[in-house]
DNA sequence: ATGAAAGCGCTAACAA
DNA sequence: TTGTTAGCGCTTTCAT
């Protein structure tokens, strides 16, 4: 570093309070939303804002507090493939959609297994008020140190084996729902592509796929594992048309597997939905568009983001009787592919 | 609120300094890593913030230093579209992998074109020290009103009309090279799907394209644009065929819009490539899974990344005599499709 | 090479 | 309802 980077903001509280005629905590109360303040000296203080601009300091703001105005986004993934995800843009719109307004920023930390350490340090500093935690995986210690630190934290999906709080779809439900499809289309060979076996996601959709096939008497063992990514979901359609020739139908636990899944069914020659129907999961961008499109389980991402950042910021303020966690509904989509 | 969120933090830099047997100072000058301070007590000061799990205060840091260690990601987009964009989930990885082990914290800000007054406002008050932007319009006023304020900014993307420094693929150059890919396969009627008009990428790609087509003698008439979602991919597509029943190849200048042209493809019974030969752009996560397979133009979105954060970076640290914009190289990668 | 002291701009008691 | 007074934890002169 040569030399450092400095910037010269603009009006500081003082200026503010004087040209509305009060002092500097008649202005804080008013940036603050606080009660006590009359009604004169609120919009005097708010038309000096306007007149000058300003804007308060986030670091004084957050040290005078001993409040960081901010909270955090994990994304526990090692690959950062959560990132590509529609699902991750959708609760990323979510989250800032219940934001906007409040003065609270955004700080997005991936975590890398390596540096769990780092970034439990980090959090338990005081820089974050709270976490939102997204795409946990079963063995995450994460978890447990974020628990053991206190900080407030909310998890978008199920967390395997913990007990943080945290909104998810109803992911269970949704997959009764896709197998129960399946099976009312006269479907007997049914097969799964289903989540990874080390997050909640994933075995609460083999689940409720397997319920569903249970109900209508049918086997549930064609069952292969991918990883979201569209790569595991061609692998596993693979695995599945080697295993069974013979099967007519196929739940994949992700639309975004669909899409390799689709890939590969049309490579062996399998026409969907004709000899092979498909239903993927989530609704995604991806849906509507594959070839063809795609019969799936719609979940809404967007209402996930909002839901976990209101319960974290709800908690932040101090409110009991949160339900420690939500289940948000799914719904069947019908297109072509099953 | 009924009460406001506070929490207290570990170690503050008196106990370092005490345990370290240095004066705050000194352990000041070692986490900034200045110079004049002895190997002795850099040693003394590492061992006892290990010892203590100690983590400075970033608003005090900012607070003191007149420096915010933060900068900002600014996500113009109105839909949030460019998020499910694996394009946007590589630049992010390349940013973080660029701010590893730097004090600098991410902050995610989407602009909306009603709030770009607020936006700016809070840009020009200190909180961030630059900011990188990604996903730029032709017509978005955040650009000047950023110039204005003199708030050091770099933009993944070349802008359409200001100057700011920025960091892009050869878009121009890819294109070109799908293009004469294409002509050398004997393809005759080669139409494209471009990207948006009020953006440079897409611009910049449609030049290309013509240029390629230009030099193997064919016309270049068959354009439609889309905007980056495989909904409008397969819109476009869709009149280009009823525009133009016989054509043989098509360029659509990205992967995800090409997942939609297929699919449109497919349902009107053109075969890929027989018929019809596609070649897409980015070599995002969808490629190798489409059906076909697809040949696209690669580019290394999280090179693009790190770069921008890179030039960021340089600038705010005072170097001179850097490049005010720079471009990454494209290849093809030859799959089924083309 | 190191330490002492003075703030950075705000919020939070407390007093009025 | 409002103003006054202390800090919040760090960086930064300025001495030494």
């Amino acid at each position: 570093m040569t030399e450092t980077a400095k910037r010269r903001p603009g009006p500081r509280i003082e200026e503010v309070a004087r040209v509305a005629g009060v002092s500097k905590s008649t202005v804080s109360r008013v940036i603050n939303d606080e009660q006590y303040v009359s009604a004169k000296a609120r919009e005097a203080v708010h038309a000096a804002i306007a007149q000058l601009g300003y804007s308060p300091n986030q670091a004084a703001r957050s040290l005078a507090g001993n409040r960081a105005n901010a909270i955090a986004l994990v994304v526990s993934e090692p690959t950062g493939r959560v990132l590509s995800d529609p699902f991750f843009a959708g609760v990323l719109r979510g989250i800032h959609s219940e934001l906007a307004g409040r003065h609270m920023q955004l700080l997005l930390m991936m975590s890398q297994p390596a540096d769990t350490g780092d970034l439990v340090t980090y959090l338990s500093s005081g820089h974050v008020d709270g976490a939102l935690l997204v795409s946990l995986h079963g063995d995450d210690p994460l978890v447990p140190m974020l628990a053991e630190i206190g900080l407030p934290v909310v998890s978008g999906g199920r967390p395997l084996g913990t007990t943080v709080p945290f909104v998810d779809a109803d992911n269970f439900t949704g997959a009764l729902e896709a197998a129960r499809h399946l099976a009312s289309l006269g479907r007997k060979r049914i097969a799964t592509v289903a989540g990874p076996k080390d997050m909640a996601v994933g075995a609460d959709r083999l689940s409720g796929f397997k319920r569903g096939l249970s109900e209508a008497r049918l086997s549930a063992d064609l069952v292969e594992h991918g990883d979201f990514t569209p790569e595991s979901g061609a692998k596993a359609m693979e695995l599945l048309l080697c295993k069974a020739p013979d099967l007519d139908a196929v739940f994949v636990a992700a639309d975004i597997m669909a899409l390799g899944a689709l890939q590969v069914l049309h490579a062996q020659g399998k026409r969907v939905p004709e000899d092979v129907a498909v239903v993927g999961f989530d609704d995604s961008v991806f849906a509507a568009t594959a070839t063809p499109p795609l019969t799936t389980i719609r979940q809404d991402v967007e209402e996930l983001g909002r839901t976990m950042t209101w319960r974290l910021l709800a908690e932040l303020a101090g409110e009991h009787g949160l339900p420690p966690s939500l289940l948000l509904p799914t719904s069947l989509v019908v297109r072509s592919s099953a």
